[in-house]
DNA sequence: AATGAATGAGCCTTCATTCAT
DNA sequence: AATGAATGAAGGCTCATTCAT
């Protein structure tokens, strides 16, 4: 039952059933039959359109790369003084898009996959490049330079660490808290300037 | 020449080799085979020895806690102040046997290995807990209860975003500048109680 | 834009095509998309004019065949005693449209499929059968009958001798040492009839 | 039931089965696992042996012209004239250890192989040069030095031709005819040496 | 007329695991 | 104690082939 245009559409599939099945399994030793069982389709199907396993990992690592990367710029478009930058970001690391046990699972294992593969340590450093550059944006304006990157350090770590727990059997805070420890830490390094 | 009790030796030995291919490789998908072959031994000893690569992994994940506990604990002992305790819990989290990247990895590994392992789940849950104890013992008589937690919670999932961050081709701190911020966090929960 | 009587030049372009990428592998082990792609048009078509890989490979077979008949006739039309008509034969054998590396590599091809292909062995047997009739028909006249057949058997296997190892990266000699070498064979023969 | 030191029993037997399959198919496209049940074992097996399937092959080949090279050798050592040593190589090349519909299919093979397998194309050099040199020595006191060259041609031709008829369904002569019609060659270029 | 969509079958290969020695 | 021998199961991937459009 081939129907026209069905590329977009099927290739889409494949890579939600990728993060869940990844996700799920937290690893990447799933096999495409499983995942295109779960896109509804044969694994052929799925090499048809993405040529081996391989390009459906990155593709399905670039895709969770550029939904944050949307969810952050949607929100600091919003965001009229640097405070606001600061918390739209971390506002965005924790929105719904973002923090769910398998989404979150995902992401670790493609941190993991950096450790062996060049094309995902490529992927992964331009996101934490920009995601320090936005926090140093944010936090420049309000402390002084050195402090500055301590702080969008700890931050960074912080969300990181977040994500972590929260997906280790939602065991970590949820979004809310989440946020609330993010912008809490902040807050404490700009009160205590002189730390 | 087989000596007489090679077996505790032979057993350190496979472990070790897991820890670094696991943990060079980035995943649990290394082969016996592979193992072994660092170990200096056949596949068939490793079995031998161990019964199955579920046994391997497990142990080699209970290994990994024993030795932090080990760290900690040593370090608890010498500290005798409730901010000395959680100097100490900070500093053992960074100590030199525990801060390489390839640990980390191996550390985020059996991370990930909790969502599809009943038993590494209940590993992992127990160092969680008594980091958690830990941490509050150190901190419940520093800050009214509720705070308390919530410190608690930052301070692990600082510490967790670090190792991450640092494991992710040391583009993350150092080990001294980790401790800083983690100890940085805490002082700055301890300042602004009121918060 | 399809044109009206577009069968029978696509199908040339396929059998063309397989020619190519058959000798150029030196197998049948080609895939259909391959073949197609070549021709300029996608499998499916080619599945369309022929049925099934097969037919592709069989009509491939049968071309070549009909075009070294086609070559031998007409070559014999044109020769008027016997001894002319030997080396019109071998002439033909060699002529251009025959004695190209890829175009051998098809020959021998096809020659092994006969090893598990009745049909492929049929063809074969057809073309053997009429090379050797059309020599005996040049040597009966010359010398006795057993030793016209042996000649005919010599003559047959140093054509396909020749061809073998010139495909073998041109380190047979070309045509016109080949062509040499055949009416040698045949004069030497002639001479020395009570051999 | 595993025997130590099976090793090179296995191998022996994995190449003779490869030596069978490849022959009756007249193709390399037969599967791991037809020759390893053929040779009685496990297709993981003869990959745990020869590492991959082009390993089979390769070796598979090499065997062959080993074969070949032994049958000359041995049959050199014994003639004493440079006339007699052309027989020997005549002789060898249509042993029985050599003339069986099967083995032939099988050269063929490799033939065809060395199109698109540098590997194969390098081991096949080597045996071709070496049977020119054979007879070249055998040629070149009893002829003027151009003449021997074309003969050495003409019979290593000829033997490679006889060698594809033979075995296309054993319509080309037997092995004492095949012998007839190479002496016959040589002696009809010795008596006529003013051609 | 022509093609993208779709799949079942089959191949190469790796791996965990067992067993006899 | 230690290992080579041996295999069943599973995975990635390709291919011939069909079907709806």
């Amino acid at each position: 039952m081939p129907r026209l245009g069905a590329e977009p559409h099927r290739r889409k599939s494949l890579i939600d059933a990728a993060i869940l099945t990844i996700g799920e399994q937290g690893s990447l030793d799933v096999s495409v039959r499983q995942i295109a069982r779960r896109a509804g389709m044969s694994p052929a199907l799925a090499f048809h359109y993405f040529g081996d396993k391989d390009e459906i990992v990155t593709q399905t690592m670039r895709h969770l790369l550029r939904e944050f990367s949307a969810e952050v710029r949607l929100r600091l478009a919003q965001a009229d003084t640097p405070h606001a930058r600061l918390q739209a970001i971390v506002a965005a690391s924790f929105a719904e898009s973002q923090f769910h046990r398998t989404t979150i699972a995902a992401w670790l294992v493609f941190y993991l996959r950096a450790y062996s593969s060049k094309p995902a340590a490529r992927l992964l450093h331009v996101y934490t490049r920009r995601l320090r550059s936005n926090l140093l944006a944010g936090l420049k304006p309000l402390m002084e330079p050195s402090r500055a990157e301590d702080t969008a350090e700890a931050v960074a770590a912080l969300i990181d660490g977040l994500y972590v727990r929260h997906s280790l059997r939602n065991q970590g805070p949820d979004a809310g808290e989440a946020i609330a420890l993010c912008n809490s830490l902040i807050d404490d390094r700009l009160r205590n300037k002189e730390a």
